[in-house]
DNA sequence: CGTTTAATTGAAAGCAGTCAAACTATGTGG
DNA sequence: CCACATAGTTTGACTGCTTTCAATTAAACG
């Protein structure tokens, strides 16, 4: 195996495409060195892309697998009648298809919400990794695992809770998963979204987005500088979305400084 | 390693508690007769339940994994307003929680829908399976994403699709699901489940569900004889659904058969 | 600056929910 | 075997949250 390197141990994550993902990787334990090696040095091409890129698309037999560096997407579905449903906002660090790693044909389609920078990776090449490092493969089973939890609570807040409720919970899930990349600044951050797309994200429509969003802000949980978001009144907010961070599986420490 | 066992090849499927989920793992390519027989060898305790039963509860910290030898399950949560919304079935031959395999803390509730046969499988026991057991590994892997593939499919029914197509498309993923496991009879099968949970699988009400079934009788897409959901026209049904089998990854092959 | 995309607001319509009651099946105990 | 209790299904009338439709304003972009 591959001496253990000291500068891989307080690296910038900006450096290398897979830091974020690693680290994510990591979350639920720390890799033995020639692991955490072997994850940086899988073979990969880097993209830059523009806002609106398909990374897979429904149907597709993809032949890689990608990571995105920075930048965020979306995985989304077509309904017969053509509306729309975004399942999950992915977020920089985050794997693309690791769905389609293990299955033949995607079931959905990804698509790039701003620029972005992807790194593919061919699907042989994370296959084997998986298999040869079983360190590796409990770690991408455990990420998987968290996933389906998110997937578990947007059934949930689609099926279950109101409008309000419903955009009070995404915005909680975002501030949340957002702080565990350190991309939370001054008690908010930049939501990536058209509201035409936080609609199909909740299963309601634009216009009714733009009502709520407006009536959190004119009750003092929120407040908006275009797409940015700030959080006026964390506990609230939380209270109105029936938030509760347990699904997300993360640490539990409040993250939210509203005094900024 | 254990010499293969030609018992093995034609067994049963009602002999082992682990023999359907063993075929459910080999859905994606065969496994090599040791790893066939180390599933097999799982240690594990069988228990029969009576249906409402949980197998997971919100909160727990599980020490170990369910199978379900016999019967049906779903997993639910409840929002903070008392509304359960329900998130999955899970049907003979399926592990119940490997969620709780590899994170600390169930994120969601797991109820019996019927009496059930459930065999525990220590977290340990399969943890070693999976990370000494490569093939064994992407197997659980590989129906992980199937089952993440279905959580978006209801993300999108729940989100996007109006009550009759939500009713008419659960109803075709329950057959073709339970098709793989040779459970439909007669152009039909049995739902195990009241009107009020079907309401709570598909985000409506009891009282709407009850009205929606009704007018996909009316309309000749199906027949009920208590709890017997029989297929009057298969075709139509699917369409009025939105309902296309890709997402859940099996073989293409119409199964239902109206002339029965 | 014109053009395009996104956000915002108002009025009206509709799908599903709520409330309430009746009906059916099943099971229990006398 | 019947009276009664319980759980689930069915139906009707009414309400309401969101959608739909339409128009206006604001922001982003070349």
């Amino acid at each position: 195996m591959l001496p253990p390197q000291s500068v891989l141990e307080h690296m910038n994550p900006f450096e290398h495409p897979f830091a974020q993902w690693l680290e994510q990787l990591e979350h639920f334990g720390r890799l033995p060195a020639a692991d955490r090696q072997a994850v940086l040095d899988l073979p990969h091409r880097l993209r830059r892309l523009d806002a609106g890129a398909y990374l897979v698309r429904e149907g597709d037999i993809p032949r890689h697998c990608a990571v995105l560096a920075k930048g965020y997407a979306f995985r989304q579905k077509l309904t017969g009648s053509g509306a729309r449903q975004i399942m999950a906002v992915c977020i920089p660090g985050d794997a693309v298809d690791l769905q389609n790693m293990f299955l033949d044909v995607s079931d959905h389609s990804v698509q790039l919400l701003t620029q972005a920078s992807v790194a593919d990776i061919p699907r042989e090449a994370l296959q084997q990794l998986v298999r040869n490092r079983p360190a590796v493969g409990t770690a991408v089973i455990a990420v998987t695992l968290v996933e389906s939890s998110i997937l578990r609570e947007w059934v949930v807040n689609v099926g279950r809770r109101d409008s309000r409720a419903r955009i009070a919970h995404i915005l909680c899930e975002f501030a949340v998963r957002l702080e565990t990349r350190g991309m939370i600044h001054d008690g908010g951050f930049e939501l990536p979204m058209t509201q035409e797309q936080l609609a199909d994200a909740t299963g309601l429509t634009s216009v009714h987005v733009n009502r709520v969003l407006k009536s959190l802000e004119v009750d003092g949980l929120i407040s908006r500088r275009r797409r940015y978001i700030h959080f006026d009144n964390w506990r609230a907010l939380q209270d109105v979305g029936d938030f509760s961070r347990r699904y997300l599986h993360v640490e539990d420490h409040d993250i939210i400084d509203e005094a900024s």
